[in-house]
Formats: structure tokens, C-alpha cells, sequence
RNA sequence: GGGCCAAUAGCUCAGUCCGGUUAGAGCGCACCCCUGAUAAGGGUGAGGUCGAAGGUUCAAGUCCUUCUUGGCCCA
């Protein structure tokens, strides 16, 4: 029942945007059946009031007063489809300009998130910028595919445990179903992308999987291995043996968990020396036992005092200790008895007898011994530190420095490879092997030590460090240039460039390249069985030349490139590849040159988008594509591959904490654009604080974003085309020239120029905050100042004064048709609503095609310079200050708005006079109030003060500034009047203390009060005194007023629609204020005000009362023509 | 332990780069206005030791130092 009939004739298309948007103007309010002006009267029957426009061609589409913006959405994304509006912005700007954007690959490992709304949205809009500015800006979508977090996935998918599960599940099969998982989520992916309005191009994206993208990676591991930029070598990290990986530090950190760990003092029989002969035992501690058959050698600090002890607590008579002399009563207690005092001088070289001995010895090394460490301390332990390289990030750095060999009894399982605990996981071997220990009587003693040690997030199992061959990149050998090419990059915000980012690559260390993992890019480095040559190859396409066969369909991912051998160049013999896979973030770090394929292909397109002139990412990026954009670029062509980087804080929930599963406080984005729309959300994103601070994000914050700017606009936007369609404003008609028309139409224009200019230079530089702001505060002052005061100008006939009429029309029309512009970047949806709806729907109505038939199509706009009027703007901002004053004043005096006043006195600076008094009308018309007097300083009615202006008055007098402050402000009223009149002249004298000294002009601002006692209202500089006195004129003006309010009331009740005519009988009683009322004209204007085509005075049967207060009292009835 | 960021009204945030004397806005709250933008709109008010302490300066929310609290990153 509710749907107005169609619009015959117009464009469907047209139609198609105002038709589907839900409408609740055919809700109308149910007439008072017992109005007799409106019983039987078609209008107050039930159909829908629109169904009389059914015959009468709309040039302006309905609006709903409250739209769905969802819904609305949905329409605007149809419309995009439909008309193929993205691909044809990038057609339009073909040959213009490139501006490059990269896009960061998201992984597709999982659902899309809210921060994954917020990247993108801060992705989209500077493109959008751009493009509109009428740049050339491709938009080639991306897929970081391979990694671990989709291999985990897969894993739990198929309940595999294990590296050896997922090889005897066979890595082809897993690499297929890595592949599909990723391509799973990639869909999720790209729905909320459009659904965002983000504007990148999914059809054209790049995938780090794809067989080309890892063609080029193969070419940037080549380069850099041909400049010697990499290298194998052992590398201890954090490992998990179930999970067969290392783990990054970050993922570290995730697991740290409070356990028990077994905590053992061994006996170390020294082997030579003087120790020897006495036949004393080193007291080595340690927390993992399970590394104690590796120990390689013994650490002390070359500062502790060391001591020896004799003891016969541990179960042998009188035996001899050294330890340091801070641990003994910790370790041994009180009852040991201290022989002598020994230096970490004569310990160092002194051997002894390892705790194990099944771990192979070369022959020639020089292990088991002490050595000095800066590590040692005697915070706990027994000041000795047990050294097994293979374990330990410190032993194998101090391994290194001595030549020592690496003794790795370990397994990539984290199980013992030799020995009798061959095959047990390291640390399931602990109890045993401390029961040996102490079989053999080396135990001292055995306790347990509580402390935090790292889990494996994934599997909980606890890690170890473990040292592996690994492949490196070796960033250090550039780390100069890395600074000197960060320096160039336009960070957002500045700081990060010398902060968080600038103070890692100080502490550059070489990228460890390698994963021993299956999805990924495999390193394209094979090794000869024979004589270890390391042959590599540049993309699949030599790959095959060297093995011979052609390889050019070959899928380059394990297991594939596995089976491809190829003949050794230095020895014949039969090479095969390594078996790790690349670093996911190597592959991300490629995407300037791989996602064109180059340079295999894709020269032309390289060199076009070479580096990029904008990228985004959130901040947790810093030492992820950020570094490896900039470490590849870098190390392959010498500079930077991106020359700005906005980097954007965390979204954290309504109490702000960080979104985590286990807090429950996630916010699925898809729960939040069905609420509040995809507009909603940008807007927050954008206008809510600072882009690189964390932002909240809640159903409440976006409902606030609603009501306050998305609703405020269409507000604004409903008023205009419904008066526009009742009026049948014609677009095309010539619009009054801008200086034809009045002060309120120039001054938003003036403002409309301003707020092109700042929303400009701000997106210019980045800057969303400042744009929204000045969006903001337009849109606020659009409506509450510009269509507040402008109201009557739409309701009243245009016949009255049809100039007037299109200056009005016109003047709002560009206001709301360059916001839509202004806006198009930043709420695509809500703005191309506006376009259509104000510019393509007017432009069918008329038979001519549209200027551009999308907003996103148009160019960014560009104010006319007719329309700055910088004087203007100030006396404007004066008056609206005078107007809050004014209210001020009405408010305290409790004379209510509809009465009429007399006249009011406004006193503002000097300065400001000029300007004010061009806009008086607009504050008497505010304020209801007939005359506004501008005092200018010399009638009687006002006294005048003045200030001291610090700005003015520090440079020049210094230290005396606030003497002479205080000696200005002390001017009683005929002293200041005499002041500022000597003022005029430029310059006065002014008598501070015993000095006189000079003032100028701008040292001094002249207040002026108001002296009489009407009510009075004031700021720092200004004041409204407000004359309540009332006359029987204004008593029966302010009836007439309570009369038009009345009669709308009625006509509104009556379900009357704002052009309906009607014919008004009214009785006034008493008689003579019928007679005043008549007199004085008011009858004419209640006539004009509510539509009335005749007014009867007579006696009403049945009218509605109305009461005029102390006055008297009306009866109306209206009635329809 | 180191680095970076933040702290301004009950809540969400401007203002700090570039110092100037009544520190702003929105929401919420209280009171009120308007009644043809009306399931709207608007006004007024209350509400602030600008995290703390020192310092520089004629003048500090703003610059410097230290500290506190929170967040992020790293060790």
C-alpha cells in the first residue's frame, strides 16, 4: 500500500535509484476525525497524499526522510555493476598521469576482519582522491598466498599433527589442498571488498602462488645470490619440534607460559691443572638436561670471584667444589667450608670431563674447557655456565668465536638422534637423563625451578632452541643504504620513519630466508650431491634449459621442483634442490616487480608503477612488508619501492582493548555494515581521531556517525528535493550570477570555496582528519545556518520573487552537488546517491544526458573563484556569535521565540562593525526582533572597557607586559573611553606605574557594555542587550504568529500536503484584536504563511480553538482547494 | 631492560608541529525552545588541577627534563 505510484516517462534508471530506497512518507498521520475542516475532504481520506502526483512527472526523485542505508548501499552497488562504473573511472583517466598504489597483500588464511575493513578503506581513498584529480591510478589487486598460517589451517582441516603427518599424507596433496583453502578465502575476501566500496581491481590480482609471481622470485633470489647477498649458516631459534618450525619472535611471545622445570647441579671433574691434582668438580647448573651431552664447553664471568669448597653434604666425603663464591650458600648451604679463593683467571682454560660423551668429538677440537663469557652472572645458578651451541643463541655466538664445532644430537623433531635416548623428545628425556647423572654420581642436587618458559602457540608443546642450517639474506652488508632510503619515504605519521622503524634498521640483523615448510615459494637453489656447488636459476624457463627438458608448464611448488634434477656444472654430478621454501614475507616484499611478472615480462608496466607513490598498511607492518618492500628494493635496485606509507593504529573495541577471540569482543565487519551500513564505517574510520592511533569501533560510534553526519546531510539533502520537486525547480534554467545574490548565498559559497580548498590540500598531504572536520562543520553549518535561515525563501510561491527563488535553489543545488563530490572519496555510496539523485536524475527528467552519470567519474572540485568572499565569512562568523548571544538573551528573559521584540543593542569590536551591520537582517530575523542598533562606541548607551592583547604587548614590553596588561585593564570607563579615542590616532601614551610608555593600537581591544538594563548577554568581546519591553503591536504581531503555527498544526493533522491550498474561517474574539489583527495587516501575512487563498472571518460551527494568551482566543477552521 | 605512541569534560575526540591570557566539538545529562526539514530540528546550562612534578619564558594544554599510568613493538 505504500509505494507511490510510479513516475511515468522518466528514465528507469532514474527511477531505479529513488524507487528502491524505503520510503516513509506514505505513513501519514491518521487525520482527527473530529476536525470538521478536514471530514469528507479528499486529502484527509486515506490514500497515501502521494497519490495525487501519480499523473505529474517528478524532476526530483522522493526521498526517503529516513533512509536504509544499507539498502541504499545495495542500490548504489548494483548501479556500479550495472554500469561498469570502476572500470570506466580508470578508462577516463587512460593516458593521464600514473599514480602508483601497491597493494599489501592480505593473507588469505582466514575470514576478513575489521581491521581488515580499516587497511582497506584507508587504501581506497586516496586513489579515489587521485583519480578524481585526474590521475592515472591503476588498481591491481593482490593474494599473499603461501605461508604457515595456511598450512596450519589445512593441517586442522585434515587433523594432521605433524610434519612427518603431512608427509606421509603427501606433500602434492597438501600443497593442492593449501592452494584451495587459500582460494576459499580469497572469495570471503573479495565480497567484503566491494561491499566496502573498495575499489581495487580483483579480477587483475596478483597471487604470490601464481607460477609466474615465483618465476620472478626466483630472479630476485638469483640477483642477490650473483652479488654474494646470501649465505647458509647455523641458526638458533626458538623451534617446535611437532610443528617442524621456527618460530618468529613475535609468535614467541604469544606462548610464554609458568612452569616447573627440572633444575639440576652437576659435577664436572676437572681434567688439568692444579684443580686437578686436588681432584676438585666444577658446579655446573642448568634448567635443560637434555643439552648437557652437547655441552661443548663452560662459561665464566671474568669479573666473579670464584671459590673452592669442601663439602660432605652431596654423599661423598670431603669433596672439593669450585663455584662462585656469591652462589655457595644458595647452592651448597651454610655448612660448606671455603678452602680457598679462586680467580676466573685461573679457571679459564682448565678442562674437564664432559657429563656424556655418546655425542661424537672431531678429532682435533678444542672442547671441554673454561672460557670467559659477559653473559654470566650470579643472579642465580652456580656462576658457571654450561655451553652447548647447538642450543643456545649466546654458546653459539661464543662457539664461533672459538672454533668450536657444533654438537647437535637433535632431530627436526626435537628427538634425540644417537644415544640411548634415541628417538625421545628432548625434553621427555630430561628425568632420565638426570637419573644417569646421578647413577654415575655426578648429581649434586636436583630440584625443580619455577619460571616462564615458551610454549608453541599452536600446539602448546614447549619449544626449543635449536640451531639449523639456515639460509640468510645478507641485509647488513646495506644497512646504510636501507637508512638513507627510509629517510626519503613520506612516513604517516613522521615519527616512525626515525622511530619505530628507522631504529630497527639500526639494528639490522640478516634475514633468515628459509622455512623448512611445504607451501611457499621454494628457493631455487640446487646443490650437488657430490661436491656441494650451489647452482640457481631465475625462473622456470632455465630451470628447464639446464635440466634439459622443457619445464616452462612446470607448477614451481613442492613437490614439483623437487623431482627436477639437474646436472652439476663444476663436477657432473647430480644436483638436487635444497629443500627449504621461502619466507612468506620474501614473496610480499617481491610484489613490486612480481605482481607484473618482471623480468620475465611486464617491463612496461614495471617501469610505469615503479615505486609506488602511495602505500597502507596497519602499523604491525613495520617489520613486515614495510621491511621487506624496502629490503628487496633496496638490495635489488637500490632504492626504496615506495615513497609514502601510511600507517594505521590498531582497531581496538568500545573499552579499548585490543579485539582477541579469547575477549569475545570481536566485531565481525559483516554484522556492522548490515547494521549501519559500509558509509558508517568509513566515516568513523576516517573522521574518529587520529589514523595511527588505535581507533574504537562499536555498534554505538557508528550509530553516533549516523545520526550526527550521514543524517544530518540527507537531512539537507530531503529538504532540497522536496521543495525542488514541489517547485519544479528547473536545473537548467540560468542561475542568478553569484554577486546578484544575497549576503546568505554568497556566504555559503564563500564557506563551500573554503571547505574545497582545505579538503584539498588535506587529502594533498594525507591528511584525513582535517577533511573530515571541515566536512563535518560544513555540513553542521549547511544546515543549521544555511537551510535554517533560508526555509521561508523554499516554502514561500515563486511568484513572490522568483530571483530570489533560484538564487535559493541554485545556491543549495551546488552546495549539496559539490559536497557529493567533496565526499566521493570518502562515503562512495551515500555520495553517488546525492549525484543521482541531484544531478543525473534532473539532467533524464530534462531529456539530456547527465554531465557524468557517476560522482566517481567526475573531477575533484574546484571552487570558483567568484565565490571567495573572505570579509564576508568574517562578518558572518560575527554574526552567528552575535546570534548565540541573542539567545542567550531571549533565553534568560523568558520571552519566548514567536514574540516579536522591539529592538536590541549589539556591541561587538571595532573591527567587526562594518561587517555586522551588512547582516543585521539575519539576526533580527533569527532572533525575532525588529530593529538591531550597532553601538559604535560613542552613544550613551554604552560604556566602553578596554583589554590588553598579550600577542601584541610581550614582544614589546617583555618582562613589563604584565605591568602594562594590569595598567590597561585598570582603565575605569571614561579612562578607557579617552584611551581608545587616542587610539584612533595610531598611537597613545598610557601612564604604567611612574613611566609613561607608548601603546599601539593593536595592544588594546575596546570592549563595549551595553548601560541599560534589558536583558544582556556577553562573551569576551561583545554583548546583546535585549529591549523585553512589549507593545499592544507586537502583543497582536506575536498572536498573528500563534495563529500561523496553529493553522500548519491544522493543516498537518489534516494530512495536508506543503503545496495544498487552502481557504481559512477564523472568529477572533475579542472583536478589537480581530479589528487590530486586520489593521495591521497580519491576516494577509497568516494568509501567506499557511497557504490560504482566502481568509473568512466569520463565525466557525465547529472550529479548533486557539489560544492567544492574555490576548484572546481563535476559532479556525481550514478547508482544501 | 630498550624504543615508540597515548593521557584534555562522565564518554569519544579536536587543539600541541609554530607558546599569547574565558581550552573547543559531539554524545550523554538537566532545563528549555521550535512545530511545514516534524518518527525531525534547535537553544541554554552544568560539567576541566589539560596524567604528576620540576624547569624555560613577560606568558605553557602547547617547549624542555623527570616521573606515573595505559597501549604497541622489541629484548
Amino acid at each position: 500500500m505504500h509505494t507511490p505510484s510510479r513516475v511515468d516517462g522518466t528514465d528507469p534508471r532514474t527511477a531505479t535509484m529513488a524507487d528502491q530506497t524505503p520510503t516513509s512518507t506514505s505513513a501519514p498521520a491518521a487525520p482527527a476525525p473530529s476536525d470538521p475542516a478536514s471530514a469528507g475532504a479528499p486529502m484527509s481520506a486515506t490514500p497515501p497524499p502521494r497519490a495525487q502526483d501519480g499523473d505529474r512527472q517528478r524532476t526530483w526523485p522522493e526521498v526517503a526522510p529516513r533512509p536504509d542505508l544499507p539498502s541504499l548501499e545495495a542500490q548504489v552497488l548494483a548501479l556500479w555493476r550495472e554500469q561498469d562504473v570502476f572500470a570506466r573511472s580508470l578508462a577516463q583517466r587512460e593516458g593521464a598521469p600514473d599514480w602508483s598504489f601497491y597493494e599489501g597483500p592480505p593473507t588469505a588464511n582466514g575470514h576478513p576482519g575489521t581491521h581488515h575493513v580499516e587497511a582497506r578503506v584507508f587504501k581506497d581513498i586516496f586513489p579515489r582522491y587521485r583519480t578524481m584529480k585526474g590521475l592515472s591510478v591503476r588498481r591491481k589487486g593482490g593474494w599473499d598466498c603461501h605461508g604457515l598460517p595456511v598450512e596450519l589451517e589445512v593441517e586442522r582441516e585434515l587433523g594432521l599433527d605433524s610434519k612427518a603427518d603431512i608427509e606421509a599424507y603427501g606433500i602434492e596433496a597438501f600443497n593442492a589442498q593449501c592452494r584451495e583453502s587459500v582460494l576459499r578465502y580469497v572469495g570471503a575476501f573479495e565480497e567484503l571488498t566491494e561491499r566496502i566500496g573498495f575499489w581495487i581491481d580483483t579480477d587483475d590480482a596478483y597471487r604470490t602462488m601464481d607460477a609466474t609471481y615465483v618465476d620472478s622470485l626466483w630472479w630476485a633470489l638469483k640477483a642477490l645470490w650473483e652479488r654474494d647477498l646470501i649465505f647458509q649458516d647455523h641458526r638458533v631459534a626458538p623451534y617446535c619440534g611437532r610443528c617442524g618450525t621456527a618460530l618468529s619472535d613475535a609468535e614467541v611471545s604469544q606462548g610464554y607460559q609458568e612452569v616447573d622445570d627440572p633444575s639440576v647441579y652437576v659435577r664436572f671433574p676437572v681434567t688439568d691443572g692444579p684443580l686437578a691434582e686436588e681432584g676438585a668438580s666444577l658446579v655446573v647448573w642448568t634448567t635443560t638436561p637434555w643439552t648437557l651431552p652437547s655441552n661443548t664447553a663452560c662459561a665464566v664471568g671474568a669479573d666473579i670471584v670464584y671459590e673452592l669448597v669442601r663439602t660432605s653434604a652431596f654423599g661423598v666425603d670431603d669433596e672439593l667444589l669450585i663455584l662462585a663464591s656469591e652462589r655457595r650458600e644458595a647452592v651448597l648451604g651454610e655448612d660448606a667450608e671455603v678452602v680457598r679463593t679462586v680467580t676466573a683467571e685461573e679457571l679459564v682454560g682448565t678442562h674437564y670431563a664432559r657429563p656424556f660423551d655418546f655425542v661424537p668429538l672431531p678429532e682435533d677440537a678444542d672442547t671441554h674447557l673454561l672460557v670467559t663469557a659477559d653473559f654470566v652472572t650470579t643472579a642465580d645458578g652456580s656462576g658457571i655456565v654450561h655451553l652447548a651451541p647447538a642450543f643456545g643463541a649466546d654458546d653459539m655466538a661464543v662457539g664461533r668465536a672459538h672454533g668450536w664445532p657444533v654438537l647437535n644430537p637433535v632431530d627436526a623433531t626435537g628427538s634425540f638422534t644417537l644415544g640411548p635416548w634415541e628417538g625421545t623428545f628432548v625434553k621427555d628425556a630430561d628425568e632420565w637423563l638426570t637419573e644417569n647423572l646421578d647413577q654415575r654420581g655426578l648429581l649434586l642436587r636436583a630440584l625443580t625451578y619455577t619460571h616462564t618458559y615458551p610454549f608453541c602457540w599452536r600446539c602448546k608443546r614447549p619449544l626449543i632452541y635449536w640451531a639449523k642450517p639456515s639460509w640468510y639474506i645478507r641485509t647488513t652488508a646495506k644497512r646504510d643504504q636501507l637508512l638513507e632510503n627510509n629517510a626519503g619515504i613520506d612516513w604517516h605519521p613522521e615519527h616512525i620513519r626515525d622511530g619505530r622503524f628507522g631504529r630497527w634498521l639500526e639494528n639490522n640483523v640478516d634475514w633468515a630466508l628459509s622455512r623448512d615448510r611445504y607451501w611457499g615459494t621454494p628457493l631455487p637453489f640446487w646443490r650437488c650431491d657430490d661436491c656441494d656447488h650451489v647452482e640457481v636459476v631465475d625462473s622456470r624457463a632455465e630451470l628447464g634449459a639446464k635440466a634439459g627438458r622443457d619445464l616452462t608448464e612446470l607448477d614451481p611448488h613442492r613437490p614439483y621442483v623437487d623431482e627436477i634434477t639437474l646436472p652439476c656444472p663444476a663436477c657432473g654430478g647430480a644436483a638436487h634442490r635444497v629443500p627449504e621454501v621461502a619466507d612468506a614475507w620474501f614473496d610480499s616484499g617481491g610484489m613490486p616487480f612480481a605482481q607484473w611478472g618482471y623480468p620475465h615480462q611486464g617491463h612496461e608496466e614495471f617501469a610505469r608503477h615503479y615505486p609506488a607513490d602511495y602505500i597502507c598498511e596497519a602499523i604491525d607492518q613495520t617489520r613486515g612488508w614495510f621491511y621487506s618492500l624496502l629490503a628487496e628494493s633496496t638490495l635489488l635496485f637500490g632504492d626504496s619501492s615506495y615513497r609514502t606509507c601510511a600507517c594505521l593504529g590498531h582497531i581496538v573495541d568500545e573499552d579499548g582493548r585490543k579485539m582477541s577471540k579469547s575477549a569475545g569482543n570481536v566485531l565481525d565487519p559483516w554484522e556492522l555494515i548490515d547494521a549501519h551500513g559500509a558509509d558508517a564505517i568509513r566515516w568513523l574510520m576516517f573522521a574518529e581521531g587520529n589514523p595511527w592511533v588505535n581507533r574504537r569501533v562499536s555498534h554505538n560510534l557508528l550509530e553516533d556517525v549516523v545520526r550526527r553526519f550521514l543524517l544530518t546531510l540527507w537531512n539537507t539533502h530531503v529538504f532540497f528535493t522536496t521543495y525542488a520537486d514541489i517547485d519544479g525547480f528547473d536545473l537548467d534554467a540560468p542561475a542568478p550570477a553569484v554577486t546578484d545574490r544575497p549576503a546568505i548565498d554568497r556566504w555559503v559559497l564563500a564557506e563551500l570555496a573554503e571547505l574545497i580548498d582545505t579538503v584539498d590540500a588535506a587529502l594533498d598531504r594525507y591528511d584525513v582528519s582535517t577533511s573530515t572536520r571541515a566536512l563535518e562543520r560544513f555540513v553542521e553549518d549547511l544546515s543549521n545556518w544555511y537551510v535554517r535561515r533560508n526555509r521561508r525563501r523554499f516554502w514561500k510561491s515563486v511568484s513572490d520573487d522568483p530571483a530570489d527563488k533560484a538564487a535559493a535553489y541554485h545556491t543549495l543545488h551546488t552546495c549539496l552537488s559539490t559536497l557529493s563530490q567533496l565526499l566521493a572519496p570518502f562515503i562512495p555510496f551515500l555520495a553517488e546517491r546525492l549525484w543521482q539523485d541531484l544531478e543525473v536524475a534532473p539532467a533524464r527528467a530534462a531529456d539530456r544526458e547527465p554531465t557524468h552519470d557517476s560522482v566517481h567519474l567526475t573531477d575533484f572540485p574546484v571552487a570558483d573563484p567568484a565565490w571567495r568572499d573572505e570579509a564576508l565569512r568574517h562578518a558572518m562568523a560575527t554574526t552567528r556569535r552575535v546570534v548565540e548571544l541573542g539567545r542567550q538573551a531571549r533565553n534568560d528573559s523568558a520571552v519566548r521565540i514567536r514574540q516579536p521584540l522591539a529592538r536590541a543593542l549589539v556591541s561587538v569590536p571595532e573591527g567587526e562593525r562594518a561587517g555586522l551591520a551588512s547582516l543585521a537582517l539575519e539576526i533580527a530575523e533569527e532572533l525575532n526582533v525588529h530593529e538591531i542598533e550597532l553601538a559604535d562606541g560613542t552613544g550613551e548607551l554604552v560604556e566602553r572597557s578596554c583589554k590588553p592583547n598579550f600577542r601584541a604587548l610581550g614582544p614589546v614590553f617583555q618582562q613589563r607586559a604584565p605591568e602594562v596588561a594590569g595598567a590597561i585593564s585598570a582603565l575605569d570607563a571614561d579612562q578607557a573611553a579617552e584611551l581608545a579615542d587616542a587610539l584612533r590616532g595610531g598611537s597613545a601614551q598610557l601612564t604604567v606605574g611612574d613611566d609613561e610608555v607608548t601603546i599601539t593600537r593593536e595592544m588594546v581591544e575596546v570592549i563595549e557594555r551595553p548601560r541599560t538594563g534589558w536583558a544582556v548577554a556577553r562573551d569576551a568581546t561583545s554583548s546583546f542587550a535585549l529591549d523585553t519591553a512589549l507593545t499592544r503591536e507586537l502583543e497582536v504581531e506575536g498572536a498573528a504568529r500563534e495563529l500561523v503555527r496553529a493553522i500548519n498544526d491544522l493543516r498537518k493533522a489534516a494530512g495536508l500536503e506543503l503545496a495544498d491550498r487552502i481557504e481559512l474561517v477564523i472568529a477572533v474574539d475579542p472583536p478589537e484584536l480581530d479589528e487590530e489583527l486586520a489593521a495591521g495587516g497580519h491576516y494577509d501575512a497568516v494568509a501567506r504563511d499557511v497557504l490560504a487563498t482566502a481568509v473568512h472571518r466569520q463565525p466557525v460551527a465547529d472550529g479548533t480553538p486557539i489560544d492567544l494568551g492574555e490576548l484572546g482566543s481563535a476559532l479556525v477552521a481550514i478547508r482544501a482547494c
